[in-house]
DNA sequence: GTACAGCTTAGAGCGCGCTCTAATGCAACT
DNA sequence: AGTTGCATTAGAGCGCGCTCTAAGCTGTAC
């Protein structure tokens, strides 16, 4: 449902991202809509590249309650200005290779001329 | 002049794409024009997070001759079309974030109100 | 003369984000 | 009763891209 293994949610309940998962009678975890949604949050912010320790710190935010949604929204404005740069550096980086793509058919059509 | 370290340039080298930089009398590496080209060019290729061993390829290629080109060309133009779905996905990922911040915005105003 | 800065090398170490192992236990099927 | 399959845990291991260490050499400044 979130495209993480079994593995990785273990991992990230052990590092504290994930906690309160309830547990049926034999001692198995099972997860919650809310816990299915929490982590498919986590991994919009994973694909962000928002590093574990700082999904950790907001997840410790969110656990404090609602005094702290202005934390978490500096935080979330801060990652987002940092991707939005990201995605400039990838443009501009892209408009480069595309020029090296252009130069490159220019030479295989002169070797086929 | 690339941004790289001295102990990056030197593991750039030792991995192999980094090849025939000449040496001073003592023996000390002397980087020519084209030497920092190419790895200004490096630059680029690791921004757009191509891994090290895709870019020995594309290393190993150029050390081959023109002959290689369109081979060259065709990687090239793999990375920027994936590339170019991560930004899509960035993009994606940075409005549901967008919708987060609004909605934090929303819950700040009313403890305010 | 000697201290210092900066280069050389092979190889070790590190931080990240998983990913897997090993030993154990429980439940269902044959 | 035995096999299969999936869950549990603590902790080890891995691949990546650096990053640093240690020991040694060379040229320059004082």
């Amino acid at each position: 449902m979130t495209g993480l293994s079994a593995h990785t949610l273990r991992y990230y309940e052990k590092v504290g991202m994930l906690e309160g998962v309830s547990r049926n009678e034999q001692g198995y975890r099972a997860y919650s809509e809310a816990d299915v949604s929490w982590v498919q949050f986590l991994v919009i912010l994973r694909e962000l590249d928002i590093p574990i320790r700082e999904m950790k710190r907001y997840s410790d935010l969110r656990s404090q309650g609602p005094s702290t949604v202005h934390e978490r929204r500096l935080m979330l404005e801060a990652h987002q200005s940092r991707v939005q740069q990201q995605m400039q550096k990838l443009s501009d980086n892209l408009g480069k290779i595309e020029g090296k793509i252009q130069y490159y058919k220019e030479m295989e059509e002169e070797v086929e001329a």
